[in-house]
DNA sequence: ATAATATCGTTTGGGCCCCAACGAAATCAA
DNA sequence: TTGATTTCGTTGGGGCCCAAACGATATTAT
């Protein structure tokens, strides 16, 4: 297929920065919609993060990961190191700092369990939840301020778009 | 306006992650359609980040923000430091850093203009230029691999689902 | 029973990341 | 002209990030 040739004839316009690599490239054999697609994914994802950490997460001592973990701990209940960082989206190794931090703030604890003493269950405390409590209405408040400017349209354009590009990495590492 | 109810009768489905946030957080007045969007534009960013670097870019010594620096410079042509980090999307002081590494590699050198001796700009060196021609049509062939579960109309709609955002995150950061 | 293997979470090393503070250089004011 | 202000890039500190190596524990094979 050629995917480059046929989406170079739709929607979105190029902006300065797309003309200028389309004009340096000019030689050679590149799919430019794909850098479009995947550069636009890094720039929203810094911005939001950036926007998300000064607006909210600083002044409740979280990092982004921090608020992460406790997020997955809050949702999805105490569990072991292995899926916390998988559902965090960071490996092991970060995830040991991070817990340090949240351990530091009085805000998780690890327990070993009898019944394997290799693992780690990770849980809230008290002071955990109730800092949850406080900061993800105000996280959310934030979600919705950067999501303002899309309709319905193309607030589910966004997710479909997303979840395509997760699912083909996700197959192309089962490789 | 709320958009949060008008959505909800939408389009994508909710995953396993999204059901038990949305159990969980029943009694709050939350915006559950904000935080699927902004969290899956976190693991796309994340997953593509850590595909990218593991397979292409370790093969060419180059970290992701390295990489990013190399094209704006190879796009753009020489600049200073300021501008630089803003089209990289990184902070001056993280561009100092990671200048180092590329300096050490002898992909980019920096000089003072005679004009204004606070200034410093960055070049790409011909080992430079040659990385990125080796390096460019590698990266791109994953980036294209990435989209491939996409049609044209899904990739539009994700590229302006993006731009959307970042145009409204831009629009709060100059309040 | 005991040796080999597998699976935990942690540690280590190098790099990236931000913010705040800083000195150097240029510009503006009085 | 010379002091105050602004604008550079760099530095320092604390935290995040990954991959690889590691010790501890559990499981499997002999």
């Amino acid at each position: 297929m050629n995917a480059a040739r046929a989406r170079k004839q739709r929607l979105p316009a190029l902006t300065r920065t797309e003309v200028a690599a389309r004009d340096r490239l000019g030689e050679l054999d590149i799919d430019l919609p794909s850098t479009t697609a995947v550069s636009n994914i890094f720039r929203a994802a810094n911005a939001a993060r950036n926007y998300l950490e000064r607006k909210v997460l600083r002044d409740y001592e979280l990092s982004f990961s921090g608020f992460t973990v406790l997020w997955v701990l809050w949702i999805d209940g105490p569990q072991e190191t292995r899926r916390l960082a998988e559902e965090a989206g960071i490996t092991k190794g970060t995830l040991t700092g991070v817990l340090k931090t949240l351990e530091g703030l009085e805000l998780v604890r690890r327990t070993t369990p009898d019944e394997d003493r290799r693992l780690t269950i990770v849980h809230l405390t008290t002071r955990g939840k109730r800092r949850m409590q406080q900061v993800f209405p105000k996280f959310n408040q934030a979600e919705a301020q950067i999501t303002a400017g899309l309709n319905n349209r193309e607030w589910a354009g966004l997710v479909t778009g997303l979840r395509g590009v997760l699912a083909q990495i996700q197959a192309l590492e089962d490789d």
